[in-house]
DNA sequence: TATTATACCATACAAATGTATGGTATTTAT
DNA sequence: ATAAATACCATACATTTGTATGGTATAATA
């Protein structure tokens, strides 16, 4: 029997993939045939039938959402990687996509949350470096010392949040660069969200 | 209306804590029943219920696992930390848990995987410092160039994994330690897992 | 051509699941 | 002392969920 996934039961293993990995929990016959339009939760049945017989997931009969992923090389999963950010040399962020990388399945996704690729080595008194992802939540309010990820003039860049008394200060780890104090100048400012960590592949050996 | 939770609640939701974060997946009232000795679903519901009024967790009604923790606080979730690794002064590992880190919600921790803490800066060609958080996978096997925490003469060990014709090499990321090469003169030697991930927190500052 | 796999639909059914209601006993306020 | 909250139990019921079965249509294959 052949291996190979149909586009349509492809289509399915990445939504399955998509919610366990990312929502962290499978999808029940319902939802999956609502997501993709089927009148009928039969359809998906059959589906993961195929997907099954295929050796791609393995179910617990009778159990509600236990769909399990049996695909021991699948244990990173595609994620979109939206921009690159630095500080120091801020650079625009990029509408879509830039880039997919391999997130592994300890890291599971905040609803919103998003991944900016790290450019440059000016975050390395930070512990941060070229190519190290930082995962961003959008839905948290910054505390003072968080880092967070700031628009300033179009432009993103990674800094600590300082919130003063009558003005906010964006902190940089390298001394070198000097706060950056937001008053009525920066009429764009926005915080995008706060890095709530740092990921790094072990997968391949980055250039020093 | 007192928001404080009884004990039995607290632990009920630390259950259900330990279970969506740990797990990624929220248990149905048969679970938590089940967990707990109850004969009945309804004494977890009417808990639930008691929970939910006091502002601690939100239910989508009449869909199956689908209670969301409303602690918007509860951003990190206390995890075991089991031992220590070093690369070229290896440390024994601790049988129990030596500490507790807040891992945040992104981590989600695959099935059997445990954490080990970085000490010292041997690592730090690596790109990983003292205080930063590894994540072992014991279920996967080491490829060529991977890290892996290894067991020799009843320390643990992180380095790369090398395997030739006849033997495992482990290198380490400093070239002032020399591959170790494992023959017959290492009858403890075990691979103990694959470090697939670097987490760092981003809350607190390190000294360097 | 005949056969098989694929991709949908509809219906039916048992088990799982969430919910509602009522009851008892104990503890904790008022 | 009375009332309210707590901590269980049991039963009943509507949905949800997974599963089984049969049907139609199309494309790929032998």
């Amino acid at each position: 029997m052949s291996k190979e996934l149909t586009k349509i039961q492809k289509k399915i293993l990445e939504y399955l993939i998509d919610q366990i990995k990312g929502k962290g929990i499978p999808p029940t016959l319902a939802e999956t045939a609502n997501h993709f339009g089927y009148r009928n939760r039969a359809t998906v049945q059959q589906h993961l039938k195929a997907i099954e017989k295929k050796g791609y997931i393995k179910k617990n009969p009778k159990l509600s959402r236990w769909i399990e992923l049996t695909l021991e090389d699948k244990f990173f999963v595609p994620r979109a990687v939206l921009g690159e950010v630095a500080a120091g040399n801020p650079l625009t962020i990029y509408p879509d996509a830039i880039d997919t990388i391999e997130l592994p399945t300890i890291a599971r996704m905040p609803k919103d949350s998003f991944l900016l690729r790290v450019k440059g080595d000016s975050l390395k008194d930070a512990y941060i470096f070229n190519g190290d992802i930082v995962i961003v939540n959008p839905n948290l309010e910054p505390k003072n010392g968080q880092f967070v990820v700031a628009i300033l003039d179009d432009a993103a860049v990674v800094k600590r949040f300082y919130k003063r008394r009558s003005q906010i200060e964006l902190v940089s780890e390298n001394p070198e660069y000097k706060p950056i104090i937001i008053d009525k100048k920066y009429p764009s400012f926005n915080i995008v969200g706060i890095v709530v960590g740092v990921y790094r592949s072990m997968e391949k050996r980055r250039a020093g």
